[in-house]
DNA sequence: AATTTCACCGATAGTACTATCGGTGAAATT
DNA sequence: AATTTCACCGATAGTACTATCGGTGAAATT
């Protein structure tokens, strides 16, 4: 196995990117706490001040986390619609919930790092977390709209609001458990969340 | 306003009570991160160094913070039987969600301090914050089946505890939503969330 | 080939915090 | 009244971490 020599430039990105696999994989083991300089420096193999070579301080570093995982769920998102709209509606529902358990099963220090963050006023990731959560309740709700579940009244819009992010919430939740072997069967999964979705918006067609 | 004089150790609770309130503020102002005894002995009104007359060291708080809040959520879930007891079924169901909200409501950094441990590994409160998430999660299971929601095989046993887990994450996530004022009518809450759980029961009803 | 750039290094000053220690005076006990 | 207890204090040693600085050698540029 030979290795092309690599560009400054190229060498210098793959320690970064090695910096911010390392910091997400202390994150993970050890909470945010955990996350020093030392740490993420000496499981990237470099020196602890060559961090400061590729970050502005630690902060800097959390930051760029959040849009890396943005990317990430941007992706997961563009993925949800552009399967959407190669399937059926019903068949569609139930593969809008796939998605984001698969993606949140993929990384799930991902979630673990934004819900934590939205919540501690403190990180630098806060006001991310929180749009990053505002922006999956919109694209929740929007694709209910796109289901024919319109909302005619500011009452049915809070409704169709407040659906979204529960059953988000809710999907989070199980998607967490899935991981942790509590419900192994990601169908079983399936089933009950467009049983939630479904009872709920009943809400919605009933027109009450 | 004459002041009863207290013995010392009425005073020493006092003082712990005010260092447990002093860290409970500090939590939620700035995070885990902002917690250190100096901040919350100040808050207090004491010395840095007296908060080691009440604390074996800074993991002693937390703990104590975790079994106050036990202590409240104990507290909490006594007075849903209590109240369930007293009303009828279709009420009763509505009312199993109204109390959790409350209780989040009058202290949702306790709901906070609970999520954020959970999944962080270096929390003392971590295994507490798992315990508290199957306790609720178990006790809510529980409650549907008196409703009548009896799962006979496993899959049944399940898909119980799913929807009693996603449930609760939407409980939880639609009152942090309530105080946040995004949505301001309780009662609108309530009315999702009877929509959520009856949809998912569905599942069970039909037998499928 | 000579010069410049820069990703990296080790050393270290500075900062923030934890936890201990000896001392004090008022409350509690004798 | 004399003695003991103890909740509190200020001072401080120790620890862990952040961020800077000058130096180095190989890559990039001239």
């Amino acid at each position: 196995m030979t290795h092309t020599p690599l560009t400054r430039s190229e060498a210098k990105d793959l320690t970064r990117r090695r910096l911010i696999r390392a910091a997400l994989a202390i994150l993970d083991k050890e909470g945010e706490a955990g996350l020093t300089t030392l740490k993420v420096a000496k499981a990237a193999g470099i020196a602890q001040s060559t961090f400061y070579v590729h970050f502005k301080d630690k902060q800097d570093l959390l930051r760029s986390l959040g849009d890396e995982g943005g990317e990430r769920l941007r992706r997961s998102m563009r993925e949800v619609r552009r399967q959407a709209r190669e399937t059926h509606d019903a068949e569609r529902h139930r593969e809008a919930f796939r998605i984001p358990i698969e993606a949140i099963c993929r990384h799930p220090e991902l979630l673990r790092i934004l819900q934590r963050a939205r919540h501690d006023p403190a990180s630098p990731l806060r006001e991310f977390a929180i749009e990053t959560a505002a922006a999956y309740r919109d694209h929740h709700a929007a694709d209910l709209a796109a289901l024919g579940y319109t909302a005619d009244d500011e009452r049915d819009r809070r409704r169709l609001e407040m659906i979204a992010e529960g059953v988000n919430a809710a999907t989070n939740a199980l998607a967490l458990g899935h991981l942790e072997g509590r419900y192994p069967d990601v169908e079983e999964v399936l089933d009950v969340l467009v049983a939630l979705s479904n009872g709920a918006l009943r809400l919605l067609r009933s027109g009450a």
